[in-house]
RNA sequence: GCGCCUGUAGCUCAGGGGAUAGAGCAUCGGACUUCUAAUCCGAGUGCCGCAGGUUCGAUUCCUGCCAGGCGCGCCA
């Protein structure tokens, strides 16, 4: 349990006995004692923890919330953990601690290292995370850059959390645009011998295409002995793969590595859609209407029903998305979490409705929708367009702004919100950039232990130290932050909001360098100096591991 | 028309039933003979979109409205 936990728990033993002592000395009188809620308050001067209970039990108690207050703080026992209480603003009941609580977790972070902040919350429950998923016809876009940032991020924050988490991109392989991509490139690869060779009016016009098709010309010199339907079949099967290839390496490059890439085709060659449908129809869960056949998703609160097999006998993208979802659930998945583009919202219902169909339950799936990213350049939004091949893509933007940056600012922001990325801002190596604020903190670090060595100073333990030492305002401060690291990740996680990391990131570093100008430590005598290197080393831990949820590189110099 | 997201400082955004609503940038003024000044310290800025409701207490929750973005295919 967290060294913050853990004193909650001390504390709300405290006020409960204070409670039934008041209780029986006739003062307070309650019909039952509320949940007492306690937390850290945002301004230090209002204690280490403050609890509302009395503004909740006014009520109850007929009496003023400040008078209650009055009571319960005269019921509790000072000397021991708690150094003071006060009742304050509107009623509330804030406690100062004892410092030990503090010298607690900068020992428990040199016992548990990177490992600190981890907890068991997730244990017995298997996640599947999808994100990205874009299609395989082109390059990536800055949606799925935002996607791929916060789905890696989130997969760290639950692994820290203790879940199993599997991680997957699904490539739809086999759908109408991989079909209108493989004739752009045909038709490309025509025109290398014959220029008039006619190009789809649906096609893909970007450079690309053109470019694959050179490629393609040396790789597959027989495909102009082939059959023009067997001559797609190729080129649909080849161009996907070589654009899977190309997205794996811009998303490795970016720092993210997918447990699985999941091909549609395989599903279509294992059968599957067949057997979902299979599945449906004997649950009586199809009708055919217009030659087609549908699933009856209203009956699972979708608003229309939906097509299963269109009237020319081919499948829509839902049905090999249901097979999909059920092989994942079939692979003993207990809970499924897709990240969404902006512009899928509407399709989370038949999605939502398939999982019931299936038989699990309605909280089964959760979809994460992305709302939009705009890119600002000189301050004006960067105009894209993807039918004349014009726009900004995933690797364009990791290239201009790199890896850290782009992480760091998509997941700066709540996935719900619609973002302005920047690319001034991203790419500026100055204090204006926050990526480069966090990563100073840590280099900092890393300088002040290297000349350390260099002098015979090696890093003592923490047994070793005088810990109350630490008394500056700015260290108080910086352990604050330290020990509440477990909830923020743990809320994180359960919250699936990554951008709190990066905040918690902020916070940490904005704290090291205040304390780092007012407090100095190699020149100091040696207890002191001792101590506060034990501190700045479990900062530095808590830093690189923060910094590794996000992905964020952290320098050892800059 | 229906659905989703957003509306908070000049700008970009956090926060969130409770104490004086925060941060960065921008603006202004300070701090380097000492561990990295990519840093720190200080200063000002707000009908928290509007109107009702719930509550001891609403910027936060509920309803309605207004504004911006997006979606409502036998596309994916």
């Amino acid at each position: 349990m967290s060294v913050v936990l853990k004193q909650k728990e001390q504390l709300r033993s405290a006020i409960q006995a204070a409670i039934e002592a008041a209780q029986a000395s006739d003062e307070l009188e309650l019909a039952s004692v509320p949940d007492i809620g306690l937390e850290v308050p945002r301004d230090s001067g209002h204690g280490d923890f403050a609890s509302n209970i009395a503004l909740v039990a006014a009520k109850m108690a007929r009496k003023a919330p400040r008078d209650v207050a009055q009571i319960i703080a005269g019921h509790l026992p000072l000397g021991g953990f708690i150094r003071d209480v006060e009742v304050a603003g509107p009623g509330f009941i804030n406690f100062f601690l004892s410092y030990d609580w503090l010298f607690d977790t900068i020992r428990t972070i040199e016992r548990e290292g990177q490992a600190y902040g981890d907890s068991t919350q997730g244990a017995g429950e298997k996640i599947l995370l999808e994100f990205v998923s874009a299609n395989p016809v082109g390059p990536m876009n800055v949606v799925n850059a935002r996607a791929a940032a916060v789905g890696d991020t989130l997969a760290r924050l639950f692994r820290a959390a203790g879940y199993t988490v599997g991680t997957e991109f699904y490539v739809n392989d086999a759908g109408n645009q991989a079909d209108v991509f493989a004739r752009s490139l045909e038709a490309r690869y025509q025109q290398l011998t014959d220029p008039g060779y006619a190009f789809p009016e649906d096609g893909y016009p970007a450079s690309y295409v053109c470019e694959l098709a050179e490629v393609l010309q040396k790789e597959h010199p027989e495909l102009l002995e082939m059959g023009r339907e067997e001559r797609l079949a190729l080129c649909k099967r080849w161009g996907t793969d070589q654009m899977v290839e190309m997205q794996k390496a811009d998303l490795k490059n970016y720092g993210v590595e997918f447990d699985l890439w999941f091909r549609e085709r395989d599903l279509h060659a294992a059968g599957a859609l067949e057997e979902a449908i299979a599945f449906l129809e004997h649950r009586g869960l199809l009708f055919e209407a217009e030659d087609a056949k549908w699933f009856r998703s209203t009956e699972f609160g979708d608003d229309k029903d939906r097509v299963i097999v269109k009237s020319d006998g081919s499948y829509t993208y839902v049905t090999a998305d249901i097979a999909y979802h059920h092989d994942k659930l079939k692979r003993g998945y207990t809970k499924l979490i897709d990240i969404w583009g902006p512009d899928h919202h509407g399709y989370i219902g038949r999605m939502q409705a398939a999982i019931q169909a299936l038989g699990y339950g309605e909280d089964t799936l959760e979809v994460l929708i992305l709302q939009y990213v705009a890119l600002l350049r000189n301050g004006q939004q960067v105009k894209m367009s993807k039918r004349a091949g014009e726009f900004i893509t995933m690797q364009d933007l990791v290239e201009e702004v790199g890896k850290d940056a782009a992480r760091f600012f998509f997941l700066n922001r709540s996935p719900e919100s619609h973002l302005d990325f920047d690319l001034d801002l991203a790419v500026e190596q100055s204090n204006e950039n926050p990526v480069f604020y966090v990563q100073y903190a840590h280099a900092r670090i890393s300088s002040i232990l290297r000349q350390g060595r260099e002098m015979g100073v090696s890093l003592p333990s923490s047994t070793e130290v005088d810990l109350s030492l630490l008394a500056h305002d700015s260290e108080i401060a910086l352990i604050k932050q330290l020990a509440s690291l477990p909830e923020e990740l743990l809320t994180a996680a359960v919250q699936r909001e990554p951008h709190r990391v990066t905040r918690y990131a902020l916070d940490l570093a904005s704290l090291f360098h205040s304390f780092y100008t007012h407090c100095h430590i190699l020149g100091e005598t040696d207890s002191l100096r001792d101590a506060r290197l034990v501190l700045v080393a479990q900062v530095q831990c808590v830093l690189r591991k923060v910094l590794g949820i996000l992905g964020v590189d952290a320098p050892e110099q800059m």
